[in-house]
DNA sequence: TCTGGGGTCCTAGGACCC
DNA sequence: TCTGGGGTCCTAGGACCC
């Protein structure tokens, strides 16, 4: 069996917690630099406001007509709540997949007998306690595949007679839940490929289902050919796939505002290696490839502009210094004089686990590895940056645009909520 | 006044090599 | 009668996810 707990509007959800003055209004958070819509609260919904990744500027009237009130990200509470509830959720069996921000797999193996009051009672029960701990409202949806028990949580959020639970553990009920999600909801199953589905008469997650695996291996691809097994019962998800490590790592993101002058290019490519470098480590990687690339806006009126330059390690390498080298040799080619750049970034690729490479005679690495795991030791003791390369600089202009940002309730001591009698 | 998210994986096609 | 290879690497862009 395998359940899926994921968070309702996550950021929406988040922000409520600490702030019950906001609990029953609309509420919308917005993306990096107040760009976009990303989370909106059920009551938003409601409203019918809140799209997600419309571009804020096109709705503010709209948000501000229907007394929405409006956050910046605050990844710092969103990463810290995230945490406490995943914690909340691994309790709760005897393995844990963690899959974003916002949800988790639990995995209940062979060895595993069902629950003697069954798996709704469970998966209820999942529900409370997150809700009692940590005051985020979850949905949990249990099956046999992974590919089920996100339709289940589908179901558990939007199929009437639900209640933020939802179990596929017989026929019918699979029949009842897939026939009432349309085929576009079904993990894996974008509008592309929905668009193809329409075309040929599967309109609902039950039509796909239906249809016969090998066919549709050649009509689409293997991935979709999964997605039909996994949709009937069959395994194909394996809990290894899941966990595995990255095939690629990126940082990229879109300036505070726009960027004109080198060095600050310079300092935000020295951000993003740095990022990316450090991700690598984690996962116990080295890279033998990377892309830098930096851009204008396409929505821009003065003509678009788009550099990348792709880098061959001699020697594969997950050392800070070594990659953010690359970045500073990229500078010339990426940066034009009179570019008004909006969007950079940093891709590691041709990834190879640590301990499997073979380094050969003539190409010794040069990475300091102690060195590397000392910095990585401080800046997850002391916060992030407590020591960076001078790189990145120390006066960095493109900071995020964050104009409603609330407290950072649970990460930052000046910002504990107080407690007057 | 100006404003438009971020990450990962996959593949077609071009460039280049022998 | 008409005909012209095959492999690797990189890039750009598409597709999916949240």
């Amino acid at each position: 069996m395998f359940a899926l707990c994921d968070v309702n509007s996550m950021y929406a959800s988040c922000e409520k917690v600490f702030d019950p003055s906001i609990r029953n209004k609309p509420v919308v958070v917005l993306t990096n630099n107040d760009g976009c819509i990303c989370a909106a609260c059920g009551i938003a919904k409601k409203l019918g406001i809140g799209k997600k990744f419309v571009p804020y500027f096109q709705v503010k009237k709209e948000l501000e007509a229907a007394g929405a009130i409006i956050r910046s990200s605050n990844y710092e509470l969103y990463a810290d709540l995230s945490q406490r509830m995943m914690d909340t959720c691994a309790r709760f069996a005897p393995d844990i997949n963690i899959y974003s921000i916002d949800e988790c797999f639990l995995f209940y193996g062979k060895s595993y007998s069902a629950p003697p009051e069954g798996w709704n009672s469970l998966a209820t029960c999942i529900r409370k306690t997150v809700w009692r701990e940590v005051r985020l409202p979850i949905c949990v949806g249990m099956a046999a595949t992974p590919t089920l028990a996100k339709a289940a949580n589908h179901a558990a959020k939007r199929v009437d007679g639900f209640t933020g639970v939802a179990v596929i553990d017989d026929e019918q009920t699979r029949k009842h839940i897939l026939t009432h999600m349309d085929v576009t909801d079904v993990w894996g199953i974008g509008n592309r490929l929905g668009r193809k589905l329409n075309f040929m008469g599967i309109h609902t997650a039950w039509d796909l289902a239906a249809q016969n695996p090998t066919k549709i291996r050649k009509d689409f691809s293997i991935l979709v050919e999964g997605t039909v097994r996994e949709l009937n019962g069959e395994v194909r998800h394996s809990w290894d796939d899941v966990r595995a490590n990255k095939k690629e790592i990126y940082s990229t993101r879109s300036f505070g505002q726009r960027i004109t002058d080198v060095e600050q290019l310079q300092f935000a490519l020295a951000t993003h290696a740095e990022t990316v470098a450090a991700k690598l480590r984690k996962q116990k990687s080295l890279a033998s490839a990377m892309t830098v690339f930096a851009s204008s806006s396409p929505h821009d009126s003065d003509g678009y502009f788009s550099e990348s330059r792709f880098h061959r390690f001699a020697v594969p390498t997950n050392d800070t210094r070594n990659i953010i080298n690359v970045t500073q040799a990229a500078i010339p080619k990426l940066f034009k004089q009179g570019v008004r750049y909006y969007r950079c970034g940093v891709g590691l690729m041709d990834l190879h686990r640590e301990q499997l490479f073979q380094f050969d005679l003539f190409n010794q690495s040069t990475d300091n590895p102690k060195l590397m795991s000392c910095m990585d030791n401080i800046n997850s003791r002391f916060g992030r940056s407590t020591v960076h390369i001078a790189a990145k600089g120390f006066d960095q202009k493109f900071a995020m645009r964050r104009e409603f940002l609330s407290p950072q309730y649970t990460t930052k001591w000046g910002d504990i909520p107080k407690i007057i009698c």
